[in-house]
DNA sequence: TCTCAAATGCAACAATGATGCAAATGTATT
DNA sequence: AATACATTTGCATCATTGTTGCATTTGAGA
């Protein structure tokens, strides 16, 4: 699928800021921050479009954001686009890098009476087999 | 326990800010955000001070923090204080409360080769107890 | 090509995280 | 109880991020 496909499929104007957010996103193993995806854009767009370009997309869900700390928010492709269902995700604390873990599906959790769940966010902080490999 | 033994036993000097903030996150029954602590505080003190207040117990591991998206965050008592272990965090969609689920331990997660975990980190979003009372 | 809603760029502001430094304060010692 | 010193505080200041209003520009259908 490509990225104008994407925007097709949302009734959302093709704008070229639109577009490069998507393929950088796409095509990257790991998600992003965004001055991340800033630095893989061809063009220099202003901070608000750029700001409201990732709500319009995260609205669509064709990304999703992961807060790792504050302060630290990255953007991965949603679901809805790689059909990989919920996942954990993965912060190493050596590199600062996000993954979504598409192998490692959320688990349930058995909640007190009264509260229901909607959605459950998991996030794993540890070393990633990059930054492992490079201790021995 | 008492705020104060807690700053003792972690050899922190007891100051009237660090006291008051140990104090109020002690009695709440839910996590709680720079503002309602402050709101809850009897001195009034500058930004700075409570900011770094923060970080200092954080540090001492005698509050943790809680991110739920950016710009949320709440504080709470931590395990080595409440003797409650690892567990996950619940934040409701409705009322915009986060709470810590003791009850809720923390589920072990199965990561790919080369990957290890430190910490993992679960925020169920859904409805509390409270405000599903309400709808009835 | 024209039209119009939608998106952009710019200005501006709020909230938060962070640091340097002088003044004030907590605590151990005398 | 007074002193001394390291720690903490308050203030100024700055960077980053989230957010909004508005005039201008642009995308896409007619």
């Amino acid at each position: 699928m490509k990225a104008v496909d994407i925007l097709n499929n949302h009734n959302l104007k093709r704008t070229s800021c639109r577009e490069g957010i998507i393929e950088v996103v796409m095509i990257s193993r790991q998600a992003l921050s965004e001055n991340e995806i800033r630095e893989q854009l061809v063009g220099n767009y202003d901070r608000t479009t750029f700001y409201r370009s990732f709500k319009t997309l995260e609205e669509h869900k064709i990304i999703h954001k992961i807060v790792v700390d504050n302060q630290c928010v990255k953007y991965a492709l949603d679901n809805t686009i790689t059909h990989k269902g919920e996942h954990a995700h993965f912060y190493c604390n050596t590199c600062d890098s996000v993954q979504c873990m598409d192998k490692v599906p959320i688990q349930k959790y058995q909640l007190p009476d009264g509260y229901s769940d909607i959605e459950t966010e998991v996030l794993i902080k540890g070393t990633c087999s990059n930054c492992k490999q490079e201790n021995n």
